[in-house]
DNA sequence: AACATGTGTAAGGCTGCTCTTACATATGGA
DNA sequence: TCCATATGTAAGAGCAGCCTTACACATGTT
């Protein structure tokens, strides 16, 4: 159950993953009960195609995973559910993330 | 010792202000000591009003504080210093948060 | 007076995020 | 066949975030 200390760009791609209120709730349905997109966009009353944005950008942080099934009516279903995430956020934690991020690209040359 | 459960707008406004590679780095700068602009500006190598709107962006959200001082040799200098925040960032506390988020503004009005 | 230091901020450009609309595809049932 | 369900994605508008350049002001030193 221990916080895996995270690479700082993974933090920082966790952390702009997070950052819209959307994607909270996203996140936040989904840890109540796997869904799958279209009733998930129904249930949160936004259009299929943004929740199939935020879901993309909350999957490649990984924080949600997807899983293609077919019901039992011959449907193609993605269903979607929480990885357990453990971050913890404090002034410490943030300095040794920090240390690890990737410097910035210098300068592109001619 | 306990983190805070955080109102969801106001973790909203923290996760937005860490999600950026200069403010991660702002932060562990002034988690190992506090500085004033001009100075964290030349450790860090970004122009000072980039800094200035960063730091505006992690006091906003409480992150970081900076006060006003006069130095020995009469310069008005901005010391800034971390706060002691602390936030487990799990699905159960972002569901917990969501549950507090102010709804999206339904529709202006004609 | 001119310079070096500190502060703040406005203007403009560029980029990326956010969101809607629209199209494309597949399957089961009426 | 037509409709309802599910999936994905491309195109474009609008807005916020990021960053540089340039200006403003104040103070101590040369």
């Amino acid at each position: 159950m221990d916080a895996v200390p995270p690479n700082g760009d993974r933090l920082l791609h966790m952390l702009g993953a997070l950052a819209n209120p959307h994607r909270l709730r996203i996140v936040a349905a989904l840890a109540s009960r796997r869904n799958y997109v279209s009733q998930l966009a129904r249930d949160l009353g936004i259009s299929r195609p943004l929740l199939h944005m935020h879901l993309q950008r909350l999957e490649s942080a990984g924080l949600v995973s997807g899983v293609l099934e077919v019901s039992a009516d011959g449907k193609a279903m993605k269903y979607f559910e929480v990885a357990p995430f453990t971050v913890a956020l404090t002034p410490t934690t943030v300095a040794e993330a920090a240390s690890t991020l990737t410097p910035d690209p210098p300068e592109a040359k001619d």
